[in-house]
DNA sequence: GTTAGCACTCATTGAGAGCGAGTGCTAAAT
DNA sequence: ATTTAGCACTCGCTCTCAATGAGTGCTAAC
């Protein structure tokens, strides 16, 4: 009789097999599962008597809960922990999936950020979650051209071109004593020297080493400092892609308001949802409910996967659900999916 | 004793007034008022029977609907259209409201996008509705600069400038047969003569006027065409900048979610709330109920007030909540908000 | 024209009964 | 030593029923 290590003790195979049977029941139908249930399955050779003895055991380990003293059990989120990472079958990729994900490749998706967006929408519109696509900071890119066009004697739009095709603009107020002359010579220094820089260190690196090419070519150096900060000293900004935001709301377990209304509210406002879809590490990771670190996202779990270009991560799309998500099916659709963004933005570079 | 019309019949003084103080009843209290409640008022000198006389008559007007037999009455669709056509306190500017708008001014909003943003979240945080600023269509602006960027062989990025700073962008695949001086021709050519023309009025432009120039000019006129095709084919984008998407959860009328889903699917799924918000009117427009010709919208008034740009309409800033809404407080928050927008955007372009 | 009085309606609330799915425990069977 | 049958018990859910109360419409009197 093998068994597994986990946390203190052990378990037996078959306190692995009820718990995943278990899970599995409880993720489709939502609603706490008993011993009958369990004990009516074809593959399962003991009375219903044996199994209550089984949860018990598996409910003091910490795997399952009770709704009330005489309900049946639930997983925990020790539980779900367990079963996504020791009890999810091997993750072989549904072809119902892979038939949808090429959906992206069929549509004429040219632009990064369409693709961005059709990737969420269809995400969500898949698994009837919420899907959130973190793009790439544009800040991150590399400057391949900018330009300087004025408005007026006064105000004047500034545009820097990566080298992934984004256009950042802002509009800027040009000082009085600058000349045309002068702004002409500054755009051509900054295209010559700083082509290939990421736009977050085209301040840092004037800093460091131009000053003395602009005090030699461009009068009034003095009051150059105060434009240039305005004109290279970026607030972050990172896109979000959201599809079906109100998805939460066709969750069983949040059918009740006072429960959603967080869980919307938090999808509204996005300063947060960065840090949440955020990921560092490479492939599918899933955090589930109180790993998020979120009041709101306590009984949600969050799965991202990160998708890359030129083999660097650059951005994340995730999906937000229950905690009782459909983890076999969802896991292997983002990673496919992600490796499908992956594909098409690096054909966009050819 | 005076009287107004409406309809087929008239309203006496005594009935405008209970309309008007049942309504405002209703409005604060959300639930069906009725004959003691009315009476209760120190302004009123008759009993609870005479007004329920007056009620039935209201209601055989149209003006009252009952929620069953024995309820107190609720204002009717058109009992809300008459309140706010002529039972409505001339617009006085309530001081709080203004304080409040003046935060407005005092923000450090640079750039119209941010001004609408702000708007939209000003908006809603005040009223607890949802808010919805449609921007001013870019494409109805003036083609200041354009630029094409190469970003490879294949590639490149065409950048539009407009009058107004504004920056549209899109990513090109360049003509195989092109030569790089032809397409600085080119563009030196769309410079000098489409300066002015609106962005949406460039393309058939090119196809009247300058056929004869690029022929001259450019080789390979041929191919030309669809390429210009590809750079100056607009699709429609207006942006719409939120506020408050999840207000509408704190609505009694909507405590139910199989009321709530409708509304917030349509708050999601933009492409209708384009037309919603609409308004072709100058000032401030109210549309109630079924007037927005929309099912999800039928317990929903929205409220439209208009932007301008040296005089000229470009925008609106919307308020969608229930039927029930404070029109009194809204109407004149609205209508000074949007004032304080048209402002400040007259203010950037000096 | 106004109002007091009264019968009537209907949504809402709370208590109580019955049901059913589930448990834990004990003692017997394997 | 496991496994299981049997049984008492718990708890949530649903149904019914009666009481309550806010409201109405109507009639007859003021």
């Amino acid at each position: 009789m093998s068994a597994n290590k986990w946390g203190d003790g052990m378990l037996t195979e078959r306190q692995l097999y009820i718990l995943r049977v278990l899970i599995d029941d409880y993720i489709k139908h939502v609603e706490p599962v008993g011993s009958r249930t369990i004990s009516k399955r074809e593959d399962i050779t003991y009375s219903p008597a044996t199994i209550r003895n089984e949860l018990a055991d598996l409910e003091d380990l910490g795997f399952l809960e009770k709704t009330h003293t005489s309900s049946g059990r639930i997983p925990s989120e020790k539980g779900y922990r367990f079963y996504v990472d020791h009890l999810l079958p091997s993750l072989s990729v549904q072809p119902s999936v892979t038939d949808r994900t090429e959906l992206l490749s069929t549509e004429k998706v040219q632009e990064a950020e369409a693709l961005f967006d059709q990737s969420a929408k269809i995400l969500s519109d898949i698994t009837n979650y919420t899907s959130v696509v973190l793009g790439p900071n544009a800040l991150d890119m590399k400057l391949r051209h900018m330009q300087i066009i004025p408005l007026s004697s006064q105000m004047a739009v500034a545009i820097f071109v990566t080298n992934t095709g984004h256009v950042e603009n802002r509009q800027i107020v040009l000082p009085n004593s600058i000349e045309p002359s002068d702004l002409e010579k500054l755009v051509n220094i900054l295209n010559e020297r700083l082509a290939g820089v990421r736009l977050v260190d085209l301040n840092s690196r004037i800093q460091k080493e131009l000053s003395s090419v602009f005090k030699k070519h461009v009068r009034d150096y003095q009051n150059m400092g105060v434009f240039l900060d305005q004109l290279l000293l970026w607030s972050k900004k990172e896109k979000l892609f959201y599809g079906g935001k109100t998805n939460m709301l066709s969750q069983p377990e949040f059918r009740d308001l006072d429960k959603v209304r967080p869980l919307l509210d938090f999808l509204e406002t996005s300063d947060l949802m960065e840090k949440l879809v955020s990921s560092t590490e490479k492939g599918v990771t899933v955090k589930i409910g109180t790993e998020n670190e979120h009041e709101a996202m306590k009984n949600c779990s969050v799965i991202n996967a990160s998708y890359t270009m030129h083999g660097k991560h650059i951005g994340t799309i995730s999906l937000i659900g229950p905690t009782r998500m459909e983890y076999k099916k969802v896991i292997s659709l983002l990673d496919s999916l992600s490796k499908e963004m992956t594909n098409r933005l690096n054909d966009f570079s050819k």
